[in-house]
RNA sequence: GGGGCCGUAGGGUAGCCUGGUCCAUCCUGCGGGCUUUGGGAGCCCGUGACCCGGGUUCGAAUCCCGGCGGCCCCA
């Protein structure tokens, strides 16, 4: 059913594919003279929104309230904890003057919100009755990357950053808010017909000021990962380092329990990357702008047919709550195909004169690249319907992909092998060590993702960390990362 | 941190080694005209560029120095 899509150059050299895409098919603009600062343009905007609207929804649904912090901290907040300042001041942006002025205190260009919310957290937390307190905010964030930048996925300005903060009266209540973090990027994922694993960070790789930290990745086409969502328990070490404390029932000062729960533009990489091929794009039909394009196939004497006819499938459409354009640039109709394709529409739909005369209309799904002839009368049931096909598709199609590239193995020699050509995630045995892990990082030129979450403690029954020997505590996954 | 390559219209490129033949090639895009319309049609006209600064020279896209920017490899 898919024989005429191709994914040659999206599989063989996905940077160039990548990087070409962004541009073509109108998602961003990149030659802003600042380098990792790319333009949001029209189209790009709007898929984005689409990703953001259920992002949206589900705040609402879980009882997190939407709030806008200022993009400037003082560099007195941003250095009360720790850790905190260690992982992020190499990479922030400094405001240091005022005009011709230098600031008495410096401020920086958030890179994350922790510092700018947390002393504020302190003044409005309260009493036992004010958690869990639960707030996010999608925002742009910047961090001074120095390492290549590249459109929606490593960037100076962040400029769709989604961050969910909650304070919690206990440890075991923030373990609750995990959980439910982790149902709405399932459900978000679904969305996007996106197949994810997630891992329990390594401790030296956790987000700086965590207790754990968690991270969703999904599989490149050119075989690396990509990290597209992060949850984080703080237990109590930013609490302590704001100062955020409640009331208990019986009169207590305790210390909240934090988490967070962070995603991007990268999620609009990810849907890009794993359902594109070779034409460009492909959108789930969840969050495509347009979802059906219709073309009409004009004929020199029934041209006005050909419209009306084009038009008034389009109302039917509408009037069914979904979105629809109709291509009528006068253009010929192969050249509107191609323009479509690339920008990823699920469905077009084409009507010439023979349509007209018989009451019918050919259906083009962009995953398979098939066609097939609809009745008119069933137009609206047809589309509703390959709608669905689509999405079943396309998230069957990229988890084998994900599955097919991940590879269990036991030793060393084995994981080597694996990344032979650069591609993939291996999982092996480890003890736990820090030693080993990294002694792994350096010997597979990989990065160390994590631990299965939840544990998978079956799989690593009478197995030996490769390292070192000794009995294997965990399942380690390692990568090529973006 | 170390090394290499590169910067020419909106995008992609030729020219650079061996300075003059270049008011810079071709493709694409864009504007216009004729013609066409079930998978990027054709022809014609028009539009648009040598990254910045300094140097060498009678003469610099081309050689030299510096800056800025991009890409790749290694650690």
């Amino acid at each position: 059913m898919a024989g005429k899509v191709k994914r040659e150059k999206w599989s063989e050299n996905f940077s160039e594919w990548y990087n070409e895409l962004i541009e073509t098919a109108g998602i961003q603009d990149k030659r802003y003279p600042v380098k990792g600062m790319n333009i949001w343009l029209p189209y790009g905007l709007k898929i984005m929104r689409n990703i953001e609207r259920f992002i949206h929804s589900e705040m609402e649904r879980t009882g997190h309230e939407e709030v806008l912090f200022p993009a400037l901290i003082p560099e007195t907040e941003f250095q009360k904890e720790a850790e905190h300042i260690a992982g992020f001041e190499g990479e922030v942006f400094w405001v240091t003057h005022a005009g011709h002025d230098p600031l008495d205190i410096r401020l920086i260009l958030r890179p994350t919100s922790e510092t700018a919310m947390y002393s504020m957290f302190s003044l409005w937390i309260r009493s036992h009755a004010d958690l869990p307190f639960k707030v996010y905010q999608i925002v742009n964030t910047y961090r001074y990357e120095t390492k290549h930048t590249r459109p929606l996925i490593r960037v100076r300005e962040i400029s769709r950053f989604f961050e969910a903060h909650t304070a919690h009266d206990s440890y075991e209540d923030a373990e609750r808010q995990i959980r439910e973090d982790l149902e709405i990027f399932d459900r978000l994922a679904k969305f996007l017909a996106i197949p994810y694993i997630i891992s329990k960070r390594p401790d030296w790789d956790k987000f700086p000021g965590a207790y754990y930290s968690l991270g969703a990745e999904i599989m490149m086409p050119d075989g690396r990962t990509l990290q597209i969502g992060t949850m984080h328990n703080y237990r109590q070490n930013f609490a302590k380092a704001y100062d955020i404390k409640y009331e208990t029932e019986e009169g207590e000062h305790e210390y909240v329990h934090q988490t967070t729960f962070g995603m991007s533009e990268r999620l609009l990489a990810a849907v890009m990357a794993i359902h594109g091929d070779d034409n460009g794009l492909v959108l789930p039909p969840t969050i495509a702008p347009i979802q059906v394009v219709v073309v009409p196939i004009p004929k020199k004497d029934a041209e006005a047919d050909v419209f009306a006819y084009a038009r008034e499938i389009a109302e039917e459409l509408r009037n069914a709550g979904i979105r629809v354009h109709v291509d009528e640039r006068d253009i010929r109709p192969g050249r509107k195909y191609y323009d479509w394709e690339l920008k990823g529409v699920p469905v077009r739909i084409e009507v010439g004169p023979r349509d007209v005369e018989g009451r019918k209309a050919v259906i083009a799904r962009r995953d398979t690249l098939t066609k097939e002839v609809v009745e008119r009368a069933e137009i609206v049931e047809a589309v509703r319907k390959t709608f669905d096909g689509i999405m079943d598709n396309l998230y069957n199609r990229a988890k084998e992909f994900l599955e097919s590239h991940i590879k269990r193995v036991d030793t060393i020699e084995e994981a080597k092998a694996v990344f032979e050509d650069r591609r993939g995630i291996v999982e092996i045995p480890w003890c736990g060590s820090e030693e080993c892990g990294l002694k792994m990082e350096e010997e597979l030129d990989a990065k160390m993702l994590g631990t299965p979450y939840p544990e998978e403690k079956a799989r690593i029954e009478g197995k030996k960390c490769p390292v070192c020997g000794r009995e294997a505590k965990f399942i380690a996954r390692f990568a090529r990362t973006y």
